[in-house]
DNA sequence: ACCATGTGTTCCGGTCAGCGGACAGCGGAG
DNA sequence: CTCCGCTGTCCGCTGACCGGAACACATGGT
């Protein structure tokens, strides 16, 4: 009763048509936010530096977001601004944080790992919703951390309910419902399990962090339950109307992408 | 021991100039982010009817923000996406949520009310960390709101604590260290003291509201533990290098706004 | 079946916002 | 002192953005 997933950062998950355009603006104020993931202090030179564009550019820019409270100042350097965690937690459906963390956190208890909740984010994956243990030195499980969903378990899961492109792992990893990692952590096993809403469309992955190496009943334990929280966050998604992020499937067939 | 504080929309903190240039791409963006604030799921038109803008003009700026993660689709409609949670989280200093959470959770064992965290954002304040009674109903001290300082205690007290301009009030609240309200939450009273960083500048409110009404011991007590909460929460940033968003002083005393 | 009305989407030419090279002022290091 | 890197500012050019118009497609009322 367990697949070995192996890390490979080889496949990558199709789904997302090609990179934004570089030159559009709006793309390079992303970057540019993007670029405090590394840093949370960033001057402009620093930040003209990593993104590639022009200092003066950086700087125009930098201001504009400044007056929209996407940055803020740190003496005549720059953070990431209050906004932007305002607009991110309108993310969430209102009341899906609060409906669903009593069960992460019995899961938590359960299982005696840290447990995160997974969204996809293009082709990376983003942990949504945690529950930790206090003082838990896991740099994975922890909210809003973003890894490219090739090199994170929860991602394969992902991939493999998700991706029109077949591989011998989505088909493993479909075939018993839920997949492992023993590499990531060192001293820890990862597990994950699909999460779904009510139309049967995958969404999510729940991922726990478990203090066990070995084969046998304690992982055998953290598996099921794993699986059990995994179906019924699904569940407890619809009946509390959250539907996990209210997602439908999209009317239009092709939502035809501009090449 | 108690300052009447009225509601008042009249005073505004200035310290933020002009508005943004409208025209600008980075502010529209913003505009149209902005918003998904009233209703999470907009489409094309909805939005061009709230913000103004042409609609082929949102339709191009969407499908950017889309491309960088900003949104995400719903049918042909669209949602705040991951990315914006992502970045969000990455507004705080990595051990912020961890090391202040603990504390905000004894004071709101104390006062038996909802615990709020706030953060200036331009003329509004934003929750950024709570600690609540499960299934509390407060719409005020919840994750992420966002309201004009004229409108809160809690940016009254930031008002107090960091306008130029001078008010009757604003002596009032720097005198006694705290400011009450009594009328937002009807049956629930509402207390506000200032958060300050390691050099005294005052960069965050902490707000209670409490289930109770009139003056007496109970108030006493929740108006003291907030005191005395606040000073720890200083105290806290301090000690675990967190230093509340390790902001400094100016370096630059102008910092010489773009007119 | 028809039209009216809403939606998302595509096209395209004019124009102006953004671009970035160059420079000024500042501050710390050697 | 000089050098070096930084932030902030100016300005002429240009190509990316703008938005009106038209299209395709749903919906629903008559």
């Amino acid at each position: 009763m367990s697949v070995a997933v192996e890390r490979a950062n080889e496949e990558v998950a199709d789904d997302r048509g090609p990179d934004a355009d570089p030159t559009s603006l709006v793309t390079r104020a992303f970057v540019l936010l993007g670029s405090f993931r590394s840093q949370s202090v960033l001057g402009v030179s620093e930040l003209s530096r990593r993104t590639g564009i022009p200092r003066t550019t950086v700087y125009r820019l930098a201001n504009q977001l400044l007056d929209v409270g996407a940055l803020s100042r740190v003496g005549s350097r720059y953070r990431l601004g209050p906004t932007l965690f305002e607009l991110g937690n309108l993310h969430y459906p209102p009341k899906m944080r609060e409906t669903l963390q009593p069960f992460l956190d019995d899961l938590r208890h359960l299982t005696g790992g840290d447990v995160g909740l997974l969204e996809p984010a293009g082709l990376d994956v983003i942990v949504i919703q945690v529950a930790r243990a206090r003082n838990s030195p896991s740099k994975l499980v922890k909210l809003g951390t973003r890894v490219p969903a090739a090199n994170c378990i929860g991602g394969h899961v992902l991939i493999a309910y998700n991706s029109s492109r077949e591989s011998r792992r989505s088909t493993d990893i479909r075939t018993v419902g839920y997949a492992l990692d023993r590499t990531t952590e060192p001293g820890r096993t990862l597990v994950a399990a699909p999460v779904a809403n009510r139309h049967g469309r995958v969404l999510g992955a729940l991922m726990v962090s478990a203090p066990i190496t070995g084969d046998g009943d304690d992982l055998d334990r953290v598996v099921n339950a794993t699986l059990a929280f995994a179906r019924t966050l699904t569940f407890a998604g619809q009946t509390a109307e959250v539907d996990f992020l209210a997602q439908a499937r999209p009317k239009l067939p092709p939502p035809s992408r501009r090449s």
